[in-house]
DNA sequence: GTCTATAGCTAGATAGAC
DNA sequence: GTCTATCTAGCTATAGAC
């Protein structure tokens, strides 16, 4: 077994970063290649069934991350309820770089008719509502009220994703991010 | 001067269907040139820069729409404010068609460099919340708050369009019109 | 496991007849 | 103004040496 030249883990940040800013079409092999440090025929070798694979690859490392640094910090017990939530808000500010990046899965799901990619996206914004509700329910709303918070959460943040990049201004990420956790904390 | 075979306005709405699914670099010439029922060269003769000019024009298309549609109904003072709020968000859901339809100038932002959209996107974003801002005003909330509605306005839409198409849920869109109309006219 | 070289194809774009 | 035919460049993907 010759050693790998690029690990596992740095040609997955190297994916990421040109899916995201190109979409899944916009982005060719040649510029995925430059990104990772690999040679076109060595990403073949690590992912035989191409571009599609990478772009899943990249799929599944995002909604890893997404699992373990915000979902896990909202399920944290060891934290009172309020610095839970905290925790997973300041994990959406780091998946998105407080709002200077794009949300991947939107990146990747304009294209044609790859239907894997719409039922990963839907099953993930289930369990993102699934998951602030929980975390509203703990807060001491109604289940009612709970997942209609989370449900506006996804929407604020995606949202606020498209107006802060349309506009050009960070503001507005940081903005909402601050309006969710009062809606969750104060009254 | 041979007469046209296919209305400059009909080419435009089959330009604005499959640019508006696609995206910018998933969309072909091939497909373009089905959609509008001209052959390819056809197409040329009509924009001589080619790809770059369909979208752009395009993008003109929608907001000359937008501007009839939608800002002049919020403007139209012969009707009272309720009813223009009422109307403009109407000019909403037909530009979306309930939910069912992507944001066109999210769909072409997302592409390599092109820098004339990016502009475009800003000033349309701007407008939108100076249009919004505008009939807040009118329905008695100071401008500080209008301006906040306004651009709560933009980022819900935003949101509910992308939480609406992932989940493949009409309702999310609906809703959140409603919601958007609430905050308006209640209280 | 990584590389050079290249196959096979389709993209965007043009030439020129009608 | 529209068409058929074609060019060239770039794409995804593969073969085979090291």
């Amino acid at each position: 077994m010759r050693p790998q030249k690029v690990l596992d883990n740095d040609i997955l940040i190297g994916l990421t970063k040109v899916f995201r800013s190109n979409g899944y079409e916009g982005t060719s092999l040649k510029e995925l290649a430059e990104a990772t440090g690999l040679k076109k025929a060595s990403l073949y070798h690590r992912f035989p069934n191409g571009k599609q694979e990478m772009a899943e690859a990249v799929f599944t490392y995002i909604n890893t991350w997404v699992q373990e640094n915000i979902f896990q910090a909202l399920q944290n017990e060891q934290h009172t309820p309020e610095v839970r939530l905290q925790n997973g808000l300041d994990g959406i500010r780091r998946l998105y770089d407080n709002g200077k990046e794009v949300c991947i899965f939107r990146a990747l799901s304009m294209q044609t008719g790859l239907e894997l990619f719409e039922q990963q996206i839907n099953s993930g914004m289930t369990q993102w509502i699934a998951e602030f509700t929980e975390i509203g329910i703990v807060l001491d709303f109604t289940p009612t009220e709970a997942a209609q918070h989370a449900l506006q959460t996804l929407i604020e943040v995606q949202g606020s994703l498209i107006v802060t990049k349309g506009m050009d201004n960070i503001s507005v990420f940081e903005n909402t991010l601050k309006n969710i956790e009062n809606r969750y904390l104060n009254t």
